[in-house]
RNA sequence: GGGCGAUUAGCUCAGUCGGUUAGAGCGCAUCUCUGAUAAGGAUGAGGUCCCUGGUUCGAAUCCAGGAUCGCCCA
């Protein structure tokens, strides 16, 4: 379906399943117009699900996505979701901003495929599984035999998919789900395990040790988020020790731990390169200790005699505190040792701590580790062999005591991290473990990083650049089941490692058959016996299984069955244009994403990239399901929609803070949309009438129209430009502001100002029909326009706006907003002056309206003038716009007051933005010789654009007219209502005949709220009969024409006794004189 | 303990390069309009721009320190 989709509207108008398009003529006014009345806005829901069912059964999101084929590609990855539990609300807000841009970019002519994707291994479906199966642990999970573990965690990870696709799809997220990629396909782990085998022919992969969160009862490694569940506080003993040094006899150094059971593996003592150690006496000893220790170690008054830096202490031999395990003994430099607490001396035992063990690396130590799985120490510790390491350290610090090692014992009250399943206190371990050697590019990847567009940006060199800066070696392996089996190979007998990077050199190289069907988890690959390369002994698979994220990392080529499937090649697929997610991700999908990318291919793999701040609840609370604070997608989906939703999340506020998320501010932020609605109801309602209009008639070209239509179509200009500036740059609030900014000036000031004009053509007079004509062409441009413009935010209302006010009426148009063309930015429409008039005149009208409100007169009263004071400049701006401000502030003429004089008094003020930078410290003495300028005088040669000059110092300075601000204010008695350079005033006093014009239409009033009461449909013709008091019958005489015509009146009657019987009978008082009034259809 | 972010009206949030009268919406009060609307408009009340100090002619904005809240890490 390539090339662009020129449908019939004619097929739409046939569509199969009752599915009707969008804006296809449906209900009563259909007709010859081609207008359908939309339903009220209280019909969202189903508009929405309308819209739905349209993208459907006219496979609207596959043929977007077609039809840009040869375009520019513009990349997005999905960072793939686990489908292992529900989606909730920050789902719906990464999600959003997933579709936001392709969408965009898709209508600016791009190539935008988009994928889905599944996370399917890992822990979480693990422990999903245990929960179900009723077992803990991983001795449980082996007698219950990984085979069948397996199976039901492959069934169980897709448990939520449904429900992720049913959410997906309500949310009017297109994202291609059937083609979705799952990290747990055969061809995705064959791709993992290709870019495995790469970096190991690259030497980047290595075993060694690392010191993991352990829980020795359930024999396994905790990953973070599961030791963050297990804090509790508990009392530890906490121990001073002496550890005397060797070629110093008397001095020890002092060191403090919380975990004696680690002193017997002790292999050095670690201090600060950057601190000062002291000596101090006592009792007879020496001890070493940080300077700024001192005094909390020892207590106030103890004797330092003697100030090390830290460089006389490196290099030197200690006693151990325990004879067991050899080790260098010696000591050595770390800068994270602090003199926050302890003594500013660190005993370092690289097996039990991560920060030994980076010491230990750095230094050349053992990590000898003599605990056993369980916890209980080997017989290399005699003293407390078989002992469980908690339960030893009485006996060892007893020990220590008797040997006079003990300077020191106290408990120490702290958090400490317990197994969430089992509550044994766990242990820092230390196990081998494969790495990724990442700091062998770490440099790249901060040269990436560097170029990759963070949104906000202070991620790149923040949380993100900072991480990066720190980066160590990513350990990729894990001791568990559901997950993409490491490809190594270790020999039975000389102990190389082979690594397999594709499915074929597995079959080649296998001592035993390897089907087609090969599942390549556990424990089918396990059970797969290689030839070792090296002694030809026989291979078997290592027992570990990858970090998952890993797996997510590697999506960008493992989606596409790489190199296997792309020949190689990823053009047009790599990188990302765009990625986003939460927050959360920094150190997860961002991390594996750019390392991979770089290690692999030495590219970052994306240049965009939004980073979601967290959802919170109303009151500022992270949301949670043990608070219940958790506001479910569907609660918004069901009571507000889709675009609502979307709407508030792409614009509420800046997306990378918490946003305080309630049903409330989504209500709140749904003006804008009902708005929209609101104000195409009304182009519609009128357009349909019988003198209405349809688009495609010969309506004024816009430069023939009234400067309020050129008005608005200026500021559409704008709007089209600036909001495609704003997304162009990922920020969906700054072009949300926009929109809503216009979308106000249309409703609340166009239409508003120009109702009158939509219900014209009445009198068949060509002005009278040309003018009506504009008005509706500028409504109907402005309002397809921002269709086209919110279509990627809310692309249900757009689809619906768009579908009535394009596709129905233009067979050639493209028959969904989704696969129109995004709206170019025409300059040659901009007309600023003419923007700084209206702003001028709604100013005035505003000031006006004020004034009103201040007399209590009524808008409906006409009053005979309204005066303007300002300066001239801004006069000129409003002159030509006068009659649009006399209608609208209901007076018979506008008259400006721009000379100083009686009316006006003005006022200069520097503008400090010019002239601070250039006068700088004499700024304040400017602001004087400025104040001291004569007012009217330097009004008029600013208006006037000349130069005014002062003498500051003696020496005389020239002032351009846009130095100076002129305000000009109405003076004493006058005031109704001012603002800087502006003040309205009105001409307060009631002539009898304006009092008769008020009354008539206070009358007309009257009659359209009985027209409303007696159920008339705007557009029925009325007979009307009134009678009053003398005076209201004078005012009906004196404006009779204009009360039949404002009423739709054929026919009108004034006096005692109806002429007719009535539909419909009312009696008021308006403004004191008695009313009857009397119509029925015409 | 370390890093990052936030703190502006009763509430939710804007506030550009530092520029002299700090804004919007909601809510509240008063008024108004209604031949589009779940409506619209006007006016008003409501501010220690978290605190302290500094830089500057000038600070919500920049710097330092502190407070509170949150996130990440240990």
């Amino acid at each position: 379906m390539a090339g662009r989709d020129r449908p019939a509207v004619r097929a739409v108008r046939g569509l199969p399943h009752g599915a009707e398009a969008p804006g296809a003529p449906r209900g009563r006014q259909g007709g010859m117009s081609g207008w359908r009345t939309p339903g009220a806005a209280g019909d969202w829901r189903s508009m929405e699900e309308r819209v739905l069912r349209f993208w459907k059964d006219r496979d609207v999101f596959r043929r977007s996505v077609a039809n840009r084929e040869g375009g520019e590609p513009y990349v997005v990855y999905e960072g793939p979701p686990t489908a292992n539990g529900r989606p909730g609300s920050h789902h719906v807000q990464s999600r959003v901003f997933k579709d936001i841009f392709p969408r965009f970019h898709t209508m600016r002519g791009r190539y935008a495929d988009r994928r889905g994707g599944w996370d399917c291994h890992g822990l979480p479906v693990e422990l999903e599984v245990e929960r179900q199966l009723g077992i803990s642990g991983k001795p449980e999970i082996e007698a219950y035999g990984i085979a069948e573990f397996n199976r039901r965690c492959r069934e169980s990870v897709l448990t939520y998919l449904e429900e992720w696709e049913r959410l997906t799809d309500r949310i009017g997220m297109w994202v291609d789900t059937d083609r979705a990629y799952r990290t747990m396909d055969p061809t995705y782990i064959e791709s993992v395990w290709w870019s495995i085998a790469e970096l190991a022919g690259r030497d980047l992969v290595y075993e060694s040790d690392k010191v993991v969160p352990y829980c020795p009862r359930c024999g396994t490694a905790l990953s973070s988020h599961e030791v963050a569940q297990g804090y509790r506080d508990i009392e530890d003993p906490s121990v001073h020790v002496r550890l005397p040094l060797v070629d110093e006899p008397g001095t020890s150094l002092l060191v403090w731990t919380t975990t004696p059971w680690t002193l017997p593996s002790n292999q050095a003592a670690a201090v600060n390169p950057d601190v000062t150690y002291a000596v101090v006496e006592h009792e007879g000893e020496r001890l070493v200790m940080a300077e700024a220790l001192v005094e909390r170690v020892m207590g106030e008054g103890a004797a330092v005699v003697e100030r090390r830096p830290a460089a006389a202490l490196l290099g030197r031999r200690y006693e151990p505190p325990f004879p067991y395990v050899p080790g260098a003994h010696r000591i050595v430099a770390a800068d994270y040792v602090t003199t926050e607490d302890g003594t500013g001396i660190v005993h370092i035992s690289p097996a039990f701590g991560e920060d030994d063990m980076q010491v230990g690396r750095a230094e050349g130590l053992d990590a000898p580790n003599p605990v056993d799985r369980q916890g209980r120490f080997t017989a290399a510790v005699p003293l407390v062999q078989g002992v469980f390491v908690k339960d030893a350290d009485r006996a060892l610090i007893d020990d220590l005591a008797a040997r006079g090692r003990l300077f020191r014992e106290q408990t120490y009250l702290h958090p400490y991290p317990h197994c969430w399943r089992c509550s044994t206190p766990l242990i820092y371990y230390a196990k081998p473990s494969w790495y990724i050697r990442t700091t062998a590019v770490r440099d790249r990847m901060l040269a990436h990083n560097a170029g990759i567009g963070w949104h906000p940006e202070r991620v790149r060199d923040g949380r993100f650049g900072k991480w990066l800066e720190g980066n160590v070696d990513w350990a990729i392996s894990r001791e568990r089941y559901w997950g993409t089996p490491l490809p190594f190979w270790r020999c039975d007998d000389c102990e190389h490692v082979d690594v397999i990077g594709s499915f074929a050199e597995l079959r080649e190289r296998a001592t035993t058959g390897v089907g087609e069907d090969l599942d390549p988890h556990r424990p089918y690959v396990d059970d797969i016996a290689l030839t070792c390369s090296a002694c030809a002994g026989a291979s078997h698979r290592v027992p570990e299984v990858l970090d998952v994220w890993y797996d997510s990392g590697a999506m960008p080529f493992a989606q596409v069955h790489h190199p296997f499937g792309t020949g190689g090649d990823l053009t047009g697929r790599f990188p990302a244009d765009f990625i986003c997610e939460g927050l959360d991700q920094t150190r997860g999908w961002f991390y594996s994403l750019l390392a991979e990318s770089t290690l692999l291919f030495d590219a970052p793999a994306y240049r965009n990239v939004a980073v979601l701040g967290l959802l919170l609840d109303a009151n500022g609370q992270k949301m949670s399901k043990s608070r219940g604070n958790v506001i479910e997608p569907w609660a918004v989906l069901d009571r507000q929609g889709a675009d609502p939703f979307r709407w508030y999340l792409l614009t509420a506020q800046s997306p990378w803070e918490s946003f305080r998320f309630s049903l409330d501010a989504v209500d709140e932020s749904m003006r804008f949309l009902l708005t929209l609605w609101n104000t195409h109801v009304f182009l519609v309602t009128y357009a349909a009438l019988p003198d209405g209009w349809t688009p495609g008639g010969a309506d004024p070209a816009p430069e023939d129209r009234p400067d309020i239509d050129r008005w608005a179509l200026s500021r559409l200009a704008a709007t089209v430009e600036g909001v495609t500036d704003r997304l162009e740059d990922y920020d969906t609030t700054g072009a949300g502001r926009l929109l809503e900014t216009f979308l106000d000036d249309l409703s609340n000031w166009y239409v508003r100002a120009g109702r009158s004009r939509f219900w014209g053509g009445r009198t068949g007079s060509p002005a009278e029909d040309a003018d009506h004509r504009a008005a509706f062409a500028t409504l109907h441009e402005c309002l397809a326009t921002l269709a086209l413009l919110v279509a990627p935010f809310c692309p249900f209302v757009a689809e619906e706006l768009y579908g009535q006010l394009i596709a129905a009426h233009d067979p050639s148009a493209p028959e969904s907003v989704h696969l129109a063309d995004w709206p170019a930015a025409d300059a040659s429409r901009r007309d600023t002056a003419l923007e700084e008039s209206m702003a001028a005149a709604r100013a005035a009208v505003g000031l006006g309206r004020g004034a009103r409100a201040e007399f209590k007169l009524k808008v409906r009263q006409p009053l005979a003038e309204a005066v303007i004071a300002c300066p001239p400049a801004t006069a000129a701006a409003v002159q030509p716009l006068v009659d649009l401000v006399a209608a609208e502030l209901n007076v018979h003429g506008v008259r400006f007051v721009t000379d100083p004089g009686e009316l006006v008094a003005v006022s200069i003020k520097p503008n400090y933005r010019t002239l601070g930078p250039r006068f700088g410290k004499r700024m304040p003495a400017v602001a004087e010789a400025v104040a001291a300028l004569p007012s009217a005088e330097t009004a008029r040669a600013v208006d006037a654009g000349e130069t005014v000059e002062i003498t500051l110092d003696g020496a005389a300075e020239a002032f351009r007219p846009g130095d100076l601000l002129i305000s000009a204010h109405p003076t004493e008695g006058y005031a109704v209502g001012s603002e800087a350079g502006m003040a309205v005033g009105l001409a307060t006093e009631l002539t009898p005949a304006l009092r008769l014009e008020g009354l008539a239409r206070e009358i007309v009033h009257a009659v359209q709220n009985a027209r409303r009461a007696a159920g008339l449909r705007v557009e029925e013709r009325i007979r009307l009969h009134l009678d009053g008091s003398g005076v209201a019958r004078e005012a009906i005489d004196a404006h009779r024409a204009r009360i039949a015509a404002d009423t739709l009146a054929t026919d009108l009657s004034v006096g005692h006794g109806a002429p007719f019987g009535g539909i419909h009978h009312e009696e008021h008082v308006l403004d004191g004189e008695p009313v009857a009034i009397r119509l029925d259809r015409a």
